[in-house]
DNA sequence: GGCGTTGGGTGACAATATCACTGAAGGGTC
DNA sequence: GACCCTTCAGTGATATTGTCACCCAACGCC
């Protein structure tokens, strides 16, 4: 019991509510894990529910009508996916998705909790308030870099972000123009380039940054 | 008294709120009048309160590094700001900024009493959780749009829904390019090429829709 | 080894963006 | 009216990005 507790505390934002409210959250909320490479939400998968990620990552990202991917944001670790999950308790058509990119611990708060909470705490609200400025934020950035944004300063600045543990980046050409929303061909000749040009190395499936320094002065000249 | 009750019953999931949160809605709001062509909010003009439109139109736009515009969204009559304005509750910096395109009527809910009401009514807080998830796949729409799709497509699809009232449409070139997020000369070259299959007719700062339906065809072909 | 799948390279071309201009249209002023 | 000034629009040249149609290499599997 005190251990399901203790993970409220690992929000900001959630620890200073009243000790009631958090034996209510805790009551009512359940502990979920979910593998790597899951559909968490997205059409066909509608969960009646607010997920708190304990572990792990969840991308969310978007399929146009053509086919093409584009990655919108990222859920990390003490954050919660309230921005699809609006649409779907608000009933509106969306057409993001949300997978696992690692294993994921979450907690799930199932809509009356949810309801509830926002009733009765002045705090949950900021809570909820905040995150989601932080998500819509995140998408006038998307905004501003897909219509205003050079491909190589975004690829670079991509790169840095994906390899945060490590100058080893498992990925592929492909996978990268999702992260941008691009056709493969543009990463892989921009790759080459910063190849050329002694940025990274890369072989198949795998890419290796060479001069940190260099792609972080180039991702930096918006 | 009575009269001023009345903007309630415009809006769409307030008009069923219990009597005596209307009566609370109404004591702590304000109606106010903007001229158009006012900067209702943006970085530089930051209200305490929400605003729910009871007449004219606001369109809300992005001003990137580079100086070049996009516009987000519109806010019509029966609708409000809830998202930039959650930014701004949320202390969030934000890139938006909202501009009257008509003579606006709007009432003003400071931040206090919007509290109250999430707190008091569900209806309240499905009416604003609604707002927030039909801007948000607004947002989603217009990255699509700027990710993936064709500027003729967008252009045509634009000069419809601007010129809702009649064929005449009183705008620069400027002013449509902004509208998607591009530069002048690609609009003008556009425009240029409508106007020689016959879909509009142009003249300084005025373009007159000539054929609806093929202009329509051309927006649907996503 | 053969074979199929996936990842990556490349040339040709199309669409869009940028740059550097030009001139035309309209609104003032005298 | 003529003159000037500002805003709006047109255009060629060039750069960047996206699309199409391929090719080949690397890897896993049998």
């Amino acid at each position: 019991m005190a251990d399901n507790r203790v993970w409220i505390e690992r929000f900001h934002g959630l620890s200073t509510l009243p000790d009631a409210v958090k034996a209510q959250l805790v009551a009512e909320s359940a502990v979920m894990k979910v593998p790597a490479g899951t559909a968490v939400f997205g059409p066909g998968a509608v969960p009646d529910n607010l997920l708190f990620l304990l572990n792990g990552r969840v991308r969310v990202q978007q399929t146009s009508e053509s086919g093409r991917d584009i990655v919108l944001y990222r859920v990390e670790a003490g954050e919660s996916c309230v921005l699809t999950t609006a649409c779907m308790l608000a009933h509106e058509p969306y057409s993001a998705e949300g997978v696992t990119e690692t294993d994921v611990t979450a907690v799930a708060i199932p809509r009356g909790a949810f309801d509830r909470l926002m009733a009765s705490s002045q705090d949950f609200r900021d809570f909820v308030l905040t995150a989601y400025a932080r998500r819509i934020t995140d998408l006038f950035r998307v905004i501003d870099d897909v219509a205003f944004g050079r491909i190589d300063v975004r690829l670079a600045g991509r790169l840095l972000a994906l390899a945060s543990d490590g100058d080893e980046l498992a990925t592929t050409h492909q996978q990268l123009a999702t992260e941008l929303g691009t056709a493969r061909e543009v990463i892989s000749r921009v790759l080459h380039d910063f190849q050329k040009r002694g940025f990274i190395a890369q072989s198949r499936g795998r890419i290796t940054l060479l001069d940190r320094s260099r792609i972080a002065q180039l991702a930096e000249s918006a």
